[in-house]
DNA sequence: ACTAAAATAT
DNA sequence: TATATTTTAG
């Protein structure tokens, strides 16, 4: 009894193109040992969710088992896009540095299919980036050099808040909406011109992603759970008893324009546009 | 659940 | 080789 039948299970199996019922398959392929996963075989582990969608087409799947495997596979690789990061910024922005725990900021973006750990990832490097970042200029804003914006060309994407550089108070979620938000920074920085050529070749990488199955899938509205509900209710203060998720009205810094987080899987190739290729 | 560090994938 | 993202460990 090969234990792979006990251990793996059969959508486990499916995923990773192992036949873990038949042992005489063969078509195993050792030579490509970390067998690229058949998207098409399973349903999305991250539904699109398209929000109203959502809700309404849970119960057609009946039993949880179809879309479960969301936790079960491996989620393609998140691309942490300049619009996913700068929601990102937004809300590390509104909760405080403080309060700024994966998981809250987690919530408080709210896009779908993202994850705390994603976050988390994404928090720790982010959180090395203002460190770097404080050592040159308190100024607090923008790059300060052009190999910055190369070396963090994702960072440089959005405007840091200010409070975020040495900044003490670190203070629990704005009340209101006092850091510029969208400001493209007006530094006298010598970045503008590098960084919007940057932005725009950033997301040249169109991802066909043939995501979803036969139909050859969506590759666009993957990640995109219902913004905070129109409820835009003028609760300033910390809320009572009530959870957390109470945090400020997303002001207008956090309007989404739009998102298109790219998730890439296999097959995709890969389109250095680096602009300084060299550090 | 959080952060830091190691491992991988690109 | 360098870096972005994931996974593991404390």
């Amino acid at each position: 009894m090969p234990l792979s039948q006990t251990l793996i299970t059969p959508e486990l199996a499916l995923a990773f193109d192992i036949n873990a019922a038949g042992a005489a398959n063969g078509n195993l392929n050792p030579a490509q040992a970390p067998a690229p996963p058949q998207p098409a075989a399973y349903s999305h582990p991250a539904p699109p969710l398209s929000s109203d969608f959502e809700s309404s087409a849970s119960a057609a799947a009946g039993s949880g088992g179809a879309d479960e495997p969301a936790r079960t596979l491996k989620r393609p690789r998140l691309v942490w896009t300049p619009q996913l990061h700068k929601r990102f910024v937004d809300a590390v922005a509104h909760l405080g540095i403080k309060n700024a725990v994966p998981k809250t900021i987690m919530q408080l973006m709210s896009v779908d299919g993202l994850t705390r750990e994603n976050v988390a990832s994404h928090l720790q490097k982010y959180r090395l980036y203002l460190k770097r970042m404080q050592g040159l200029g308190t100024s607090g804003g923008g790059p300060i050099s052009a190999a910055d914006a190369a070396t963090d060309q994702l960072f440089a994407s959005a405007p840091v808040p200010h409070q975020f550089l040495s900044r003490g108070p670190a203070a629990g979620p704005e009340p209101f909406l006092p850091y510029v938000q969208t400001a493209p920074l007006q530094h006298p920085q010598q970045i503008t011109a590098a960084m919007q050529q940057q932005q725009q070749q950033y997301y040249h990488q169109r991802h066909l992603g043939h995501f979803g199955s036969s139909t050859g899938g969506f590759d666009h509205g993957f990640l995109n759970r219902g913004m905070p509900q129109p409820a835009m209710h003028q609760m300033v203060g910390p809320p009572p008893g009530t959870g957390f998720l109470q945090l400020t009205p997303p002001p207008a810094a956090l309007s989404v324009d739009d998102l298109e987080p790219a998730r890439r899987e296999d097959g995709g190739e890969r389109k250095v546009l680096t602009l300084f290729p060299d550090r």
